[in-house]
RNA sequence: GCCCUCGUGGUGAAAUUGGUAGACACAAAGGACUUAAAAUCCUUGCCCUUUUGGGAGUGCCAGUUCGAGUCUGGCCGAGGGCACCA
C-alpha cells in the first residue's frame, strides 16, 4: 500500500493552485461575496506559531465559504513600516528597505508552505511608494476637512526609541514596544481629530453584534463617555480672575463643595510662573512617577492660591482655590470642584489640608443624621443638607434637577465629556510614511501641492544620528514650490495609520490613481470576518473605525462607517518554559526527558532542567517552536490539524510535541483509509448502506454547524469520529453502492482543514466536482431512539424504543420491564414528566 | 479601587442552551502481538460491592425547578482591561 508522502504531495498541490490561479478573486456581482481578512503581519523575519494559528483559522473559514459558493476575498499583505527595520539597519548597516523586502520574501514562502488560499495577486506592502502615496493624499484630504491639526503640547516621549507615543501606546507608564519609562516632553505634533467622532464611535459599538463583547467593552471604556455639566464658578481675591469653569458628573453634590482644584498646567498658572513656591510645587508634581503603584499611592498635594470660589447655589459660601496634582489638564477644563464627602480623592485632599467635609448624600438604608467619617461615600442615595435639593434620589433624579436649576440661572449647562483624546500621529523616525507638509522660512505651513506628490523617502541616508534622521538631510528637506524654498516636514506618520485603511486597498490593490476603486469597495466592503489578536482591541481597531469615518466625512461617494462586520480574536500559542541550573532560559530543542517527569539538557544530562508554567511563546523566554521546522517534519496539513485540535480558537492553546505527532499519524491514517476505499471501489458494488448515509449526513450536519460557529476544535473531534466509523465499516469489505458518494462528502468536508490531503484523495478517486455537500434531512431522522428513564429525577436506565412513541405506550413498556419494576416496588406513581423522545421522569 | 470574562477528570476540553456530564484528544496504568524494543490494537479511570448493581460528583454555600455544568443570590479563586477621567 502506498504511503502518504506529504513533502511531494503538498508541494504538488501548492504548485497546482498557483499555476491555475485558483485563489484569484474578481468582482462578480452574480455571486455573494465574502471578505475574510486576517490581521496582516509585520515582516520581522520569520513567521511564528501565532501567525500559523491566525492564518489557519482564516483559511479554514475562507475555504469553507468558498465551497459553499461564496465569492471569497482572502488577501495578504505586509505592515512593513516600523522601528525594527530601522534598528536592524542601524546594527547591520543595511538599508531598511532591503531588510524588509528580504523578510517579506522569506515569510511569503513560509506562508505559501502552509497551503493558504490567499490571492497573492493582491499582495500589498505599506512601505511601498505605491501604497503610502495614497496615504499622503488621505492626510491632505483630512487636513482640508479639518480633521488634522498641529498643536504643541505635552507628549509621551519614549527615551529609548526616541519617539513620541500615543496614549494608547503607553502601557503602565512604559512604551509599548521598548518598555522604557515614558517621559513628559513638550513638542509640536500633528493630530488626527478622532475626538470628532467620539460619540459615534461609542454609540455604534452597539450595532457590532458580531464582535466579541470583551472588545466592545474595552473600546467603550477607552472612549469613556460621561454625562454631566459644566459650571462657571465666580472667583474673588484677584481682579485678574473672574471665573473658573469646571466639569462635573455630580453637580447634585454642590452643597458639599469645600474647595476648588485646578491643574498645574491650567492657564491660571501663568500668574504664578515667577512665584518660587509655585515653581517648587510644580516640580514636585512632575516628579511623581508614572508607574502603576506610584499613581495609586501618590499623595494628594496642593498649592493654595489667594483666590476664593463662590458656591453658585449659595453665594454666601466661599471656598479656597488650590492647584492640585491630581487634576489633569487634558480632561474637562482642567479644574474640578471638590466635594470631599462623596469623592475619595477630594476626601484625601480635604483631610490633608483640613478642609470641611460635608455630607450631602445619605445611603438609602441609613438614618437622616448619616455622616461621612472614614471614607467618602460615592454611591447612590438621597440628597440631604442641600436646601432645595433635599429628598431627590441621587444620582439619577438629583443630577438632572441640579442641571435644570443651573441652566435656568445661566451658571452652567449640560455637557458630555469623553476620555478619548485626539490621536497624535507624528513620529521622529525615518522608516515611516512622510507627512505631506511643507514650511516656509517663517515656519508657517501648508500641504504639499498635488503635483509634488508623492513625497518619497530618501534612500542611503545615515541612520546613526541622534534624533530624527530625516531632519539631518538638508538636501531632501528643501523643496521648491513656485520658485520659493520650503522645508519638508521631517516627522513621519505613526505606523498605525498604515494599517488603518489597508483593508480598503485590498479591494483594488493595483489602482494607480486612487487609493481604492469605489465600485470594488462597494462590492467587497465591509470585511465580513476579521481575525486577529486581542492585543489590537483598542489601538488598531479604533483607529480603523475612525479612518472609515474620516474618509466618509463630507464625502458623497463613500458612506461606509464600520470596516469590520465580524471580529474574531484568537488566543495565543503557549509552551512550557524551561530553566537550567544556572537559571537561564532554555529552548524546547535543548531539553529532553525520558519519563515525562525529569528533564535534562540534551547536551549535558547532568544539568537538570526546571519546568516552568506554560506561557505564550516569546523569544525572551525561549519557548518558541519554529513553524518552518515543524512543517518540514510533519507537513502543513498536520500542523494545521494540530493547531486547531486542542482548544477553542478564542482561547490559548498549548503546544504539545505529543499532540503534534499524533496529528501527523492521524493524517497518515486518513490516507490509509482512502487507499482502502479506493481498493473497495474496484470491487463489484453491493447494496447501499443506510447506516453509512445516516452517519455521514449526521456528521455533515454537525460539522457545518461547528464550522459556522468557530468551534474548530470540535470539528477535529468530529473528523476523528468519522474516521473511526469509516474504518469500521470498510472492515466489512463491501463496496456499498453509496460508498463513494458518501465518502466523498467526508473528503470535501475536511478540505478546509487539510486541503492538500483532501485534494489528493479526491483526485485519486477521480472526484472532480467539489462543492460543499448538502445534508439530506431524511437521514437525520432516527426511527429508534433512546429514552432516559428517571425515578424521582434520578437516572435509572435507558430504554430503546420507536421514535415519537405515545406517552401511554412508553409508560406501559416501562412498567412491564423487569429493569424498572424494582424502582416502583409498591410505590404508586404520583406524577410524571415526559420530554418527547428524550426523557421520562416518574415521581413516586 | 472600577469594569469584563472564566472556574467541568492527571491535562487540553465536549455537552443539541434547563433533560444520559466528561464526546474527542494528550498523558498514565494494565493487557494483546513480538525473542525483545519500537510501532499498532484493546481495556481501565472517584467511592462501596467479587459481579449484577449502588452512591457521590461540574470552585464553595444557598435558592428556583420533576430535573441545574447550564437560571438567581452570596462567597472564594484565576485571568484580562482601565488608572487620580472629576
Amino acid at each position: 500500500m502506498e504511503r502518504y508522502n506529504f513533502k511531494i504531495i503538498e508541494a504538488k498541490w501548492q504548485k497546482f493552485w498557483e499555476k491555475n490561479e485558483v485563489f484569484k478573486t474578481q468582482l462578480n456581482k452574480k455571486k455573494k461575496k465574502f471578505y475574510c481578512l486576517e490581521m496582516f503581519p509585520y515582516p520581522s523575519g520569520k513567521i511564528h506559531m501565532g501567525h500559523v494559528r491566525n492564518y489557519t483559522i482564516g483559511d479554514v473559514l475562507s475555504r469553507f465559504k468558498s465551497l459553499k459558493g461564496f465569492n471569497v476575498l482572502h488577501p495578504m499583505g505586509w505592515d512593513s513600516f516600523g522601528m525594527p527595520a530601522e534598528n536592524a539597519a542601524k546594527e547591520n548597516k543595511q538599508d531598511p528597505k532591503i531588510w524588509t523586502e528580504n523578510n517579506i520574501e522569506t515569510m511569503k514562502n513560509q506562508l505559501k508552505q502552509l497551503g493558504l488560499s490567499i490571492d497573492w495577486n493582491r499582495e500589498i506592502s505599506t512601505c511601498s511608494e505605491e501604497y503610502y502615496k495614497h496615504q499622503q493624499k488621505f492626510f491632505i484630504e483630512m487636513f482640508n476637512k479639518g480633521l488634522v491639526y498641529k498643536k504643541e503640547n505635552y507628549v509621551n516621549w519614549d527615551p529609548v526609541d526616541q519617539t513620541v507615543l500615543a496614549n494608547e501606546q503607553v502601557i503602565d507608564g512604559k512604551g509599548w514596544r521598548s518598555g522604557a519609562v515614558v517621559e513628559r516632553k513638550k513638542l509640536s505634533q500633528w493630530f488626527f481629530k478622532i475626538s470628532e467622532f467620539a460619540d459615534e464611535l461609542q454609540n455604534e459599538l452597539d450595532n457590532l453584534d458580531e464582535w466579541p463583547n470583551k472588545v466592545k467593552v474595552m473600546q467603550q471604556n477607552w472612549i469613556g463617555k460621561s454625562f454631566g455639566c459644566e459650571i462657571d464658578f465666580d472667583i474673588v481675591g484677584d481682579d485678574k480672575v473672574k471665573k473658573i469653569k469646571c466639569f462635573t458628573t455630580r453637580p447634585d453634590t454642590l452643597f458639599g463643595f469645600s474647595f476648588l482644584a485646578i491643574s498645574v498646567d491650567h492657564p491660571l498658572s501663568e500668574f504664578y510662573r515667577n512665584d518660587p513656591n509655585f515653581i517648587d510645587f510644580r516640580e514636585k508634581c512632575s516628579k511623581s512617577g508614572t508607574t502603576e503603584e506610584s499613581i495609586a499611592n501618590a499623595e494628594k498635594i496642593g498649592f493654595k492660591t489667594n483666590l476664593l470660589a463662590i458656591n453658585p447655589l449659595d453665594k454666601t459660601l466661599k471656598v479656597p482655590v488650590y492647584f492640585a496634582n491630581f487634576v489633569l489638564m487634558d480632561y474637562g477644563f482642567g479644574a474640578v470642584f471638590g466635594c470631599p464627602g462623596h469623592d475619595q480623592r477630594d476626601f484625601d485632599f480635604a483631610k490633608k489640608y483640613k478642609l470641611e467635609i460635608k455630607t450631602v448624600v445619605k445611603p438609602l438604608n441609613e438614618k437622616d443624621d448619616f455622616k461621612v467619617t472614614n471614607e467618602a461615600y460615592p454611591g447612590p442615595g438621597v440628597i440631604i443638607n442641600s436646601k432645595f435639593l433635599n429628598g431627590f434620589n441621587a444620582p439619577d433624579e438629583s443630577v438632572i434637577e441640579t442641571i435644570k436649576i443651573l441652566e435656568e440661572k445661566k451658571i452652567g449647562k449640560k455637557k458630555i465629556n469623553f476620555r478619548l483624546k485626539d490621536w497624535g500621529v507624528s513620529r521622529q523616525r525615518y522608516w515611516g510614511c512622510p507627512i505631506p507638509i511643507i514650511y516656509d522660512e517663517n515656519g508657517s505651513y501648508k500641504t504639499v501641492p498635488e503635483e509634488q506628490l508623492p513625497i518619497k523617502l530618501p534612500q542611503n541616508i545615515n541612520l546613526n544620528t541622534k534624533g530624527n534622521p530625516l531632519s539631518n538631510t538638508e538636501e531632501w528637506r528643501k523643496i521648491k514650490v513656485d520658485g520659493k524654498t520650503y522645508y519638508r516636514e521631517t516627522d513621519t506618520l505613526d505606523t498605525f495609520v498604515d494599517s488603518s485603511w489597508y483593508y480598503l486597498r485590498f479591494c483594488s490593490p493595483k489602482n494607480k490613481e486612487e487609493p481604492f476603486d469605489n465600485e470594488e469597495v462597494k462590492y467587497w466592503m465591509p470585511v465580513d470576518q476579521y481575525i486577529g489578536g486581542v492585543e489590537h482591541a483598542i489601538l488598531h481597531l479604533l483607529y480603523s473605525r475612525f479612518f472609515m469615518r474620516a474618509i466618509s466625512y463630507q464625502n458623497n461617494e463613500f458612506k461606509l462607517k464600520e470596516p469590520f462586520k465580524g471580529l474574531f480574536t484568537q488566543g495565543m500559542v503557549c509552551h512550557e518554559t524551561y530553566k537550567d541550573q544556572e537559571n537561564n532560559w532554555r529552548s524546547p530543542d535543548e531539553v529532553t526527558t525520558k519519563d515525562g517527569k525529569n528533564y535534562f539538557l540534551k547536551s549535558d544530562n547532568s544539568n537538570k532542567i526546571f519546568v516552568g508554567s506554560s506561557e505564550s511563546m516569546s523569544k525572551s523566554k525561549r519557548n518558541t517552536i519554529d513553524p518552518e521546522k515543524i512543517i518540514n517534519l510533519y507537513g502543513a496539513d498536520a500542523v494545521r490539524f494540530f493547531i486547531l485540535s486542542d482548544s477553542p480558537p478564542e482561547k490559548d492553546v498549548q503546544w504539545s510535541e505529543q499532540g503534534m505527532l499524533s496529528s501527523y499519524k492521524f493524517i497518515q491514517k486518513l490516507f490509509v483509509l482512502n487507499e482502502k476505499i479506493k481498493e473497495l471501489n474496484n470491487q463489484k458494488k453491493t447494496v447501499s448502506s443506510n447506516e453509512l448515509s445516516k452517519f455521514i449526513n449526521q456528521y455533515l450536519n454537525k460539522i457545518e454547524k461547528n464550522l459556522s460557529n468557530f468551534h474548530y476544535n470540535v470539528i477535529i473531534a468530529n473528523i476523528y469520529e468519522a474516521h473511526s466509523f469509516l474504518s469500521q465499516i470498510t472492515k466489512k469489505n463491501e463496496n456499498y453502492s453509496n460508498l463513494i458518494t458518501e465518502y466523498s462528502k467526508f473528503l470535501i468536508s475536511i478540505l478546509p482543514v487539510v486541503p492538500h490531503l483532501s485534494s489528493e484523495c479526491l483526485d485519486k478517486l477521480k472526484i472532480s466536482t467539489i462543492d460543499w455537500p448538502n445534508v439530506d434531512e431524511k437521514f437525520l431522522i432516527e426511527e429508534n431512539i433512546n429514552i432516559v428513564v428517571q425515578f424521582n429525577g434520578k437516572k435509572r436506565g435507558i430504554l430503546s424504543t420507536k421514535k415519537d412513541i405515545l406517552e401511554e405506550d412508553l409508560v406501559k413498556e416501562i412498567l412491564k420491564s423487569k429493569n424498572f419494576a424494582k424502582f416502583l416496588k409498591e410505590n404508586t406513581i404520583k406524577k410524571r414528566f415526559y420530554v418527547k423522545n428524550r426523557l421520562i421522569n416518574f415521581l413516586i
